[in-house]
Formats: structure tokens, sequence, C-alpha cells
DNA sequence: TATTGTTATACTCTATAACTATA
DNA sequence: TATAGTTATAGAGTATAACAATA
């Protein structure tokens, strides 16, 4: 347990400070593309299943099926998500990436990549790679998958 | 540059999947006492120093002076910060915890370490102090500031 | 005019919980 | 009853931009 003198030693503060710069800095290299932060996080994890009930993809990206349901939504109006039956149990369905959502993932990675370039390029090579392994341990150690493809 | 193959190689998407995991069972914890995520990074970046303008907090956390100014209100309803006048500048003033404000900090201090303990208990020792420095120098990088004592 | 801070406005993000349609 | 998903509601978080007061 720390004590009140070592407040900076939480991780979690640093954590959230860094993340929200990242994505501060990200939302504003995709406001052009009509995309947003969320949106984007969705279509990458849309992008290598052909297919996946929303219930899965809120597992794996640690969200509820609300917030899933809704974001969604506002892809398809985009044209770039569609939603397609399930035959075996009418509940269900099927969200996966249209055409239109599959051609624009190269833009949007370059985007990404940008911006992975601008932050962690303050890094050495072997200080980003580290901060990737670690994070990867962490995610998986909470339950937050990457695709299938992984 | 990274092509669409290796899309999992976007640190970005990792730190901003384990902060949002690790801020949303913080705010869990702090729920039950009156103060969300955001307060409390605000209050523990006041905690170490007697006094300091929006302003100045603004730039250390990475806001704006809008969104500070808010925050402010909401702490300052709450009884955790107050408002002085600067005698040398009268548009400008000064903020601090109040004696209720620094009270409370030992226990959200240690609601925080009991959350770092839960995400980052999974990491050796050695992979938890390197993620550590990995994120305050980036921190650092973006002129994101810890608080003076540091 | 420039600067400090506040206020007004507007979104995104996300949760919780109630609901609908199946199973 | 249980499950898949949607919808309704609400609030946090934050930005941008216009504004007021003072320098």
């Amino acid at each position: 347990m720390a004590t009140v003198s070592d407040l900076n030693a939480h991780t979690g503060y640093w954590l959230r400070m860094v993340s929200n710069a990242v994505s501060q800095e990200f939302a504003r290299k995709v406001a052009g593309n009509e995309v947003t932060v969320a949106e984007w996080a969705f279509m990458r994890a849309l992008f290598d299943v052909a297919s996946t009930p929303p219930s899965l993809l809120a597992e794996k990206m640690g969200m509820t099926k609300g917030a899933i349901s809704k974001l969604a939504d506002r892809l398809v109006a985009k044209g770039l998500v569609e939603r397609a039956d399930n035959p075996q149990d009418k509940r269900a369905h099927n969200l996966s990436l249209t055409a239109a959502g599959r051609a624009k993932v190269p833009l949007l990675a370059s985007l990404a990549d940008e911006n992975d370039a601008e932050f962690f390029g303050a890094l050495t090579r072997q200080e980003h790679e580290a901060l990737d392994r670690l994070l990867r341990k962490l995610a998986e150690k909470r339950g937050l998958k990457s695709v299938p493809v992984d």
C-alpha cells in the first residue's frame, strides 16, 4: 500500500493521462474522415473477423451490449457496417464491415500509424516493443481479446 | 508505415483499451465517495501544490481552461476545492484543496492503490516498474507534468 | 490589445435499466 | 424463464467559441 507521500506511484494515473493525450490527438486526425476514435476501434475489431454477433464484440472490447448497439447504429447509418440476420436464431444477428467500411480501414490504419509514430517515437525501439508487450499482457489478463487471427 | 496486415501493431489501440478498463473499474471504486475519476485526478494534481492557477493546472493535465473551470466548479460545490483571489492580478485566482478535500486524499489514494494492485499485479515487479517508467517518459515528452515535488 | 478565467453550447462515450422478441 | 439485442435515460468528460473583466 502506498502512503500519501508516494502518490506519484499510481500507474493508473499516468496510464490515463498518456492514453487521453494519444486518443485526443488521434481524434483530431480522424475527424476529417467522418469517423470517431470509438468507431475506428469498432471497425478495427471487426476487420479481421468475417462476421460476429454484438455480444461477442462487447466482450472483446470491454463494453456493454448497449454501447455496442449504439455504435453499430451510427456505423450502419454511415454505411460502414451492416447487420445480417442469423437464420438459426431469430433474436441474434451478425455484424460485419461493408465493402465501403473495409475499404476505409487502410486509410484509418495509416492515420493510426502516424499517431503511434508521433507519440511512441519518443521511445527506443526496445522500449516501444516492451510497452506493447506489457499492454497486451494486461489486456489479455483482463479478458480483452484481440481479433482471432492474432 | 504498417500495412493492413499488422493492424495489431497499434500501441495506441491497446493503450486505450487497457486504460479504459482501469479507469472504469476505478470509477466503480470511487463512486461511493462522491468523487469521479477526473475529480480525483484533479485533486491529486492539486495535492502537492499549496495553490495553483487554473491555467497551470490545465497545462499540466492536458486539458482546456474550460474543462478545468467546470471540474473546479463541481469540486467547489462539494467543498473539496476552493478559489482564492490573487491580489496582484484581479483577473487571476488560485485553486487549492480545502481541509476536507485534503483529508479525503488518503482514502482515495488507497482506492487507487487497490485498483493498481488489481490490474498491475498481473505483471512482475520489474515489468510494473518498466511500465511506470515508460508512461512517465511519454507523459514528459508530451509536456504533461507531474506535481512539482516529483 | 492581450490575457485570465467563465459560460454557453454541443458532442461523444458509456453505463444502467427497462423493454421486445425470440428461445 | 432465459437470452439476444435495442431503446430510453442520464451523466461524465471534454472541446470550441464567445464573453467579461482586468492588465
